[in-house]
RNA sequence: GGCGCUAUCGUCUAGUGGCUAGGACAGAUGGUUCUCAUCCAUCAAACCAGGGUUCGAUUCCCUGUAGCGCUACCA
């Protein structure tokens, strides 16, 4: 049978960290099978509905390269169905859900229950004090057909419960997490249909897998408790179950379920901050699975050859951001300069170092940047960045005249006088160099560095100074490099004048 | 409380009935170097505890402990 998977969120606003692996799982799990892939919204909560959430589901979900051949989309800015099993909001199948409910009713496998919540309410409580498992108590469950039928016809609320099998036991094969034995006993008699007439999960989930002929079910290991229940429908309803495969849990740094109280666990904050998706995905892929090699960089397409659910662990994984901005940096520098670039400049532009107008991009100070101007300066932090957020801060130096302080201008082996004095010297021959000479950095260092041979000079004493009185910084990239990417952006006369302008400070 | 899952360096993890328990991130040190970053080298760092089984257990079994998850008319 041909595999078809789904990754099947609810519209809560953002897209969890957790969901973004598990939705990554299921479109390389049925890429590598050739199967299908399904995008199902379960928005049966109608106390949780969010404007826009859905959209912003189907934007990240094609913006971080996971594509799905089926379920919903958005065409012209509206929300449509792609593929033949739809609708695939939930939200739109009440009548189905409703339709077996009553199936269920009809067999005896679900019952109408009119218990309110206050009753409920004190039942859990009377069950906590006495310390035993909080549990519905199957008041409903046993009402004559008659007072049923009455309580019907007055239009009393009520909602439509599983009838869980009193004694047996439920199995429950797992690709990752074997085989796990759970008595019906400790199942409750969960509810199936809401007072509002919407599922819950534990239906629609079962119902909807089934239609859409789901082979295997991806989620999250919070679902392993009620996937019991979940066989428990499949059986009932006489169909085949679906295989299913749980994934272990996120952590936040203290081991409790990754959290928004904890930090960010909303990829578009990843995003936001300048993580690559690419860095993304091949680290939330590693978070759970591995490949048994040592390989740590993975295309999307070596996750999809590699993947399987024997290598995915069963113990929870700790989000640790220092490896995700490792990875990061390493798909910065791997990066090609134009690509980095386009991506860079909107951070650029929050910082306020650079503004788009109807002619092209302008410095703040209100010169014109072409493209190649902006690669030169993005090119100069491509070995150090770790996200792109932090581009502003790193190249503002760039963008104004920094201002000079004795102790960073001065090398820690060299003097007031000596510094003065090379300044100067330096100064004066590349005042003298023809500014071709600058075009590249490699010239430029074998051009400054025979001066400094020839002169008898030091490197130290010469290119510390040099490299301050460029970028007014302790730690900077090298001065060849800057003074290049300088003079291809304002011309030889910015590095003059930064020279003279240290010179003159020190006197 | 009940049920379930899990347990190797700080973190992600590999691994085996007998190994100096391997790699990566982070950390430390050194080299390269004008600084930072990169790069290279080196170091430090772990088998939850107790019982079995066994000639031998980190590995298999049991118990305990700890952590986490679930325990809604949320998903």
């Amino acid at each position: 049978m041909k595999v078809k998977t789904r990754f099947a969120p609810s519209p809560t606003g953002y897209m969890h960290i957790g969901s973004l692996r598990t939705a990554l799982f299921c479109y390389l799990f049925s890429r590598q099978n050739k199967g299908d892939f399904v995008l199902r919204i379960e928005d049966t909560d109608q106390a949780r509905f969010i404007e826009g959430a859905i959209e912003k589901i189907i934007f990240l979900m094609h913006d971080m390269g996971l594509d799905y051949n089926e379920g919903v989309d958005v065409q012209n800015g509206r929300l449509i169905d792609k593929g033949e099993f739809g609708p695939y909001q939930q939200s739109k199948r009440r009548e189905i859900y409703k339709e077996y409910a009553q199936e269920l009713i009809k067999t005896g496998h679900a019952y109408y229950c009119f218990c309110d919540e206050r009753r409920l309410a004190d039942l859990r409580k009377q069950q906590e004090a006495m310390k035993i498992a909080p549990q519905y108590d199957k008041k409903c469950r046993y009402l004559s057909q008659t007072q049923v039928q009455s309580n019907l016809k007055q239009g009393l609320p009520y909602v439509i419960r599983q009838a869980i099998p009193e004694n047996s036991q439920v199995i429950v094969k797992d690709l990752v997490y074997k085989e796990i034995v759970i008595d019906t006993k400790t199942l409750d008699d969960q509810v199936l249909m809401k007072s509002d007439g919407f599922p819950t999960y534990h239906l629609s989930v079962v119902v909807d897998d089934h239609l859409m002929q789901i082979t295997h079910v991806i989620r999250g290991e919070e679902w392993i408790p009620s996937t019991p229940k979940h066989l428990l429908l499949y059986k009932v309803f006489n169909w085949d179950p679906p295989k299913f495969a749980h994934l272990p849990l996120i952590l936040n740094k203290d081991r409790s379920k990754l959290s928004k109280r904890q930090g960010d666990v909303a990829v578009e904050d990843y995003l936001k901050k300048g993580y690559l998706k690419e860095a993304l995905i091949n680290f939330v892929a590693l978070l759970g699975w591995n490949p048994k090699t040592d390989q740590e960089l993975f295309s999307i397409d070596e996750l999809s050859a590699q993947f399987s659910f024997e290598k995915v662990n069963r113990a929870g994984a700790v989000f640790d951001v220092e490896k995700l901005d490792w990875l990061n940096g390493m798909y910065i520098r791997k990066m090609d300069l134009p690509e980095l670039t386009r991506k860079t400049i909107p951070y650029l532009e929050k910082a306020g170092l650079v503004a788009k107008d109807k002619n092209g991009y302008k410095a703040a100070n209100g010169n014109a940047l072409s493209q190649e101007a902006i690669e030169s300066i993005v090119k100069l932090e491509q070995e150090r960045l770790k996200k792109l957020s932090e581009i502003g801060e790193r190249v503002k130096y760039f963008f104004s005249r920094p201002q000079y302080n004795p102790q960073i201008l001065i090398w820690k082996k060299s003097n007031l006088e000596q510094t003065k004095k090379n300044l100067q010297a330096v100064c004066e021959f590349l005042e003298n160099l023809d500014e071709k000479e600058f075009a590249s950095a490699q010239t430029l260092e074998a051009k400054i560095k025979q001066f400094i041979s020839e002169n008898n000079l030091e490197n130290g004493p010469v290119l510390w100074p040099l490299r301050t009185a460029l970028s007014g910084l302790e730690a900077s990239p090298g001065p060849f490099e800057i003074a290049s990417a300088l003079c291809r952006v304002y011309g030889k006369q910015e590095i003059i004048a930064r020279l003279r302008a240290a010179i003159k400070f020190l006197e």
